[in-house]
DNA sequence: AATGCCATTCAACGCTTGTTGAAAAATAAG
DNA sequence: CTTATTTTTCAACAAGCGTTGAATGGCATT
């Protein structure tokens, strides 16, 4: 039967919670009678509510950084001296996302939700996003600087904010595509998402970052 | 001194608070206290708590739609049977953003991140952003269908679902860019903004839905 | 001066919230 | 089996919530 502990239905029942409600929109009875325990439980072992939102937010985030970074440092190593190309640098930045679908487990999709719920907001984007992400993407950015050499730094960063965009929507699943298109795209679909994404980044960043090697 | 009836004040203080707090981040009290009036004026003026919400995100959606709208038509009168470019097009989305932010007042600037928050939640955004932008975004599509004559409805889909993703983490306004960035960028900058999403969306519009004439 | 009407405040309601300390149950150790 | 220790529930708290009905104020029209 169910196996997982009480500690980790009340992580589960929050993350789905927490990303489609936001912070301020989930109480904490409705966790708790969600993860089928007693309102108190999650002050047990997590604390205040506060410390229960950084907890969900902490707990996929070391593996997430992870994914993604070796996939880029596996294209840095296929491509040696010369360095990878754009498509193959947004492709590691948005393919450990999509893997993440392919479990039964709905908790990173809603994990990706909750994250895009933090992203577009500035409240809660300074107090988690930098601190949690902000290694990784510079990262991203030093390899995209040496893909584009002859982009300016505020043209690489204007147009990463344009993929961080896109790419929050996407994880938001808000199904407003679904309804747009008459039903003929879904937003569940991520590799759909990022198979138009991913070349449409790539010739944004071409164009303004102007390539011509 | 100050003549803006307190009716309009409580729209303003809503208006501002719900866009940096979301709808449940927010109590009556604070906004009323914002408001510098009593806190049962709220429900006096505009009822509910969720009918205030929608006062709010209602108040300037005819105008803004409006000036969109305007935009649009004007390119396509000047550009006559062939049509306006994707560049013109998407111009005529975005530009009539930038306007707003114009003004001394901070208003728009609250409105656009309101907008950015509910278009971002699933929750919200079903409520609410249909009803008010799914007329006018289907002129757009159908503008860019006719300027991109070679797209499928899906590519051309997912397409636009890039470019609101970017415009959506725009008017949010978190900051983010400003950190990464280290002050080289700013979220404020909405016309710095607006002049790297446009090549930058165009360019993508056309890579994934293959422009050949 | 008196009347009626809208705008605004006052005071309070019933309810839900996050949080807590003590009791109870389950589990582990000796 | 007994004793500690950890996990879980119970019961209740003070505070803050949205909402409401009655009272007050200001401002026209008569």
């Amino acid at each position: 039967m169910t196996s997982i502990s009480k500690r980790d239905r009340i992580l589960d029942a929050a993350e789905a919670l927490f990303a489609e409600r936001g912070f301020d929109g989930v109480t904490l009875r409705q966790i708790a009678s969600s993860a089928g325990v007693d309102v108190a439980l999650a002050n047990y072992h997590f604390g205040k509510k506060l410390e229960l939102f950084n907890a969900v937010f902490d707990r996929r985030s070391a593996l997430l950084n992870q994914s993604r970074l070796e996939a880029l440092r596996k294209v840095q190593a296929q491509e040696g001296d010369k360095g990878p190309s754009v498509e193959q640098i947004i492709e590691a930045f948005l393919r450990p996302l999509e893997l993440t679908q392919e479990t039964a487990d709905p908790g990173w999709r809603h994990y990706l939700a909750l994250i895009a719920y933090v992203n577009n907001s500035t409240y809660w984007g300074k107090r988690m996003m930098s601190k949690l992400f902000d290694d990784l993407v510079q990262e991203f950015i030093q390899a995209l600087r040496k893909a584009l050499p002859n982009a300016s730094d505020q043209d690489l960063y204007w147009c990463y904010h344009n993929l961080s965009g896109a790419l929050t929507l996407t994880l938001a699943q808000t199904e407003r595509i679904d309804a747009l298109s008459g039903g003929l795209c879904r937003s569940s679909d991520f590799q759909a998402a990022y198979d138009h994404m991913i070349p449409f980044v790539a010739a944004g960043f071409r164009q303004v970052c102007g390539a011509q090697d």
